[in-house]
DNA sequence: CATGAATGAGACTTCATTCAT
DNA sequence: AATGAATGAAGTCTCATTCAT
């Protein structure tokens, strides 16, 4: 079915490279505006300024376009979680970050990635599908260690699976980002990132960790402070 | 711009009915499997066992057979919210039978038409857009309501809004709901919605301010505690 | 090609003959609305408030039932003018009538009729065109022998053929008569009858030789005098 | 309503405008002869030898191919009249110019364009009609033109409409070519513009220029010549 | 290398017509 | 006698893709 040849030849050099990420970017814009189906190459080259043909010389086709314009999307998210991520501090933190930078990335890039990735990938012939399964979990891994740290730590429940934290934590998040799109309303990212937290964080506490341990052990440690400081 | 024109004539009767009815299941298969551009009508109609002209027989054309094959799916949601959802017992129970009752029919179905929806609702034309807006309100009506009357008992917290829980709550849903798509597995739907519940309640109860705070004082103590160490 | 099998068996019957003058008069309707191609069956049925099935009960098909349409406006239009011509009165008196009754058959009827035979009797294949031939030529019949007799009492010129005459009294009404439609102008028949009785007359009025060439002969002087002068 | 998309892209270039001129050569035949519902781009793509594809990549569709032919049409024959038009000659000398050319222009082309514009231009849905009207005008513009001056001078005329006076000389010119069509017989174009001409002309004179004061002007005239010759 | 030009395959849709009931 | 229901055939149009230049 799907055709593995390559392209006659794909040019390689500087100004190549230039002309792929041309491409590219501009690809995505109309996937994201678009979805895969309505997005048309006509579309792409013309915002290009080059003929269809030229496309191809670079791309199998719209489907591997489409595919290389996910997988790069992808590849910058990860990048910025797994360079951004503050893994010195707090579990609550980290997901605050997380969430933040979610929010940003998805609505400055608009939405239009995230259901370009959430409809096409769940399309019945494995077209696209297949490929997104292992960006989805290098996607999910810095939330996923995030949640495994804290649980270690005990600054998180253990008592529920992890996926199911985890689709607690992004679920929201994509449903609010359509809203945002649906309804054509600005955003404010930091009280939007800010309430997320506040809400969900009880969520993942554990529910063991009562009222009375933390009075006792926040006793304890200011009588240490205490003790140092009169030292 | 909507086209008037009535089919050539729509025939009304008992094998009629029966016709329509046929042609809406398979309808809702093919565009839950495929997604609104990627289902044809030829598709349709072969499954069926019958001529496309026989489709356009009883319906305006694809889209209006797709409009109606969500307005269905969601009146039937509707109804089935409207009447189980036990008003008399706590919000916590309430939540819960939302929870089951929705994951049921999302998983009964395919998550094919909720994904249709979500798609196809975002499309930059608002073509089937503006069809959804209403069902998207009456649809998530029995969620406000029974968050609502939860805060107006004092059983949910009142610090964050209302779209916000929404969000925490459908959005998880539909990303579980995914999961199990895009991985092709069994969904325990008790024990998801048991556990789902679990997860979320926490998040809607009213803050205890005091206990928030010492839990915030207890993560960050022991973020430092594991800096120094890990030293 | 043509199917000339009849229908099954067209019913007969007093009961069945008021249906097919109902059809009959309907489909005139729809035909001279919409013009062949764009008529429909579905249309004709749904206007009598019949299934498209009794329409072929009754009529061999689209196409046997807009030629009979025609036959029968032919019919009646002969007729028309065969009962009403004032064979005993002059010339002019007759072409007065013809005239006249012309306007009036045609914007009662509406010139959709007038159009339909124009361009259908003109498609390529000789689909509908070869039946007109002959009623063309009896709808002619009474202008044709109103020039002849006027010819032979000398009343009419005979230094031109009849057919070019023919031309020149129904052609300025045909374009009257499109002229109004086009721009959905109210006519007054009487006035535009005698008016163009007045402006024809002289045209077929025998020519005096002598004064046609003083005629020529003043408007070339004219003409070269106002070349001078123009220069 | 009116499509404002593009063609993908039509290309422009040499070898391009050949295509198009290829392409609206053959549509013009192709509607001339079936009219705008029975021709068929499957028609057209035939005759040409190319796929259907081709046509659609220089022609937004079927309409807009039509519009233009009928466009480029008129604009040879408003040509062929404003270069022509002998504007120095006498009233009917600038009449036998018009009706010769159009006679010609129409007998050459066929009468299918001139039978196209009719029909499709009363059709229900101004869908190509409104296309028309400026048309009509600029292409009936020479001979109102030509009818004014010939008033004014007194060569004709001045107690009918314009109006009249128009279909009296295009009304019969249509019929006898599509009376031409219909029989398919040939035209002998110089004698029966000739003819026409001289069966119209009385039609048009002024009815008060009576043969004795013609003659008394051909006297006087010859006479003031010959004094001239004499000198 | 870039592209102008062409196209095969397939989409949605319409409608005259048939036939069992 | 009337019709409910179904459909074959055809039509317009779109788009990813190829290939010679």
């Amino acid at each position: 079915m799907e055709e593995i040849t390559t392209p006659r030849r794909v040019p390689a050099g500087a100004k190549a490279e230039q002309r792929i990420r041309d491409i590219l970017r501009v690809s995505r814009e109309v996937f994201a505006e678009l979805g895969y189906e309505r997005a048309t190459t006509t579309e792409i080259a013309q915002r290009l300024g080059v003929s269809e043909a030229t496309v191809f010389t670079y791309f199998h086709g719209k489907r591997a376009l489409c595919v290389r314009v996910i997988e790069d999307w992808y590849d910058e998210i990860i990048d910025t979680f797994e360079q951004g991520m503050p893994r010195g501090q707090s579990a609550r933190a980290q997901l605050a970050f997380y969430v933040k930078t979610h929010l940003q990335l998805f609505l400055i890039q608009g939405t239009g990635l995230c259901a370009l990735v959430l409809s096409e990938g769940r399309a019945k012939g494995p077209d696209l599908g297949e490929v997104f399964v292992p960006l989805q979990r290098r996607y999910t891994a810095p939330l996923m260690d995030l949640l495994a740290r804290g649980r270690e730590n005990g600054e998180i429940r253990d008592d529920l699976p992890l996926s199911l934290m985890r689709s607690a934590i992004l679920g929201p998040m994509e449903h609010i980002l359509w809203d945002a799109i649906a309804r054509e309303r600005e955003v404010d990212i930091d009280k939007t990132a800010s309430d997320m937290v506040a809400l969900l964080w009880p969520a993942l506490l554990p529910v063991n960790v009562e009222a009375e341990k933390l009075r006792a052990f926040y006793g304890e440690v200011g009588a240490a402070l205490r003790k140092v400081e009169g030292a």
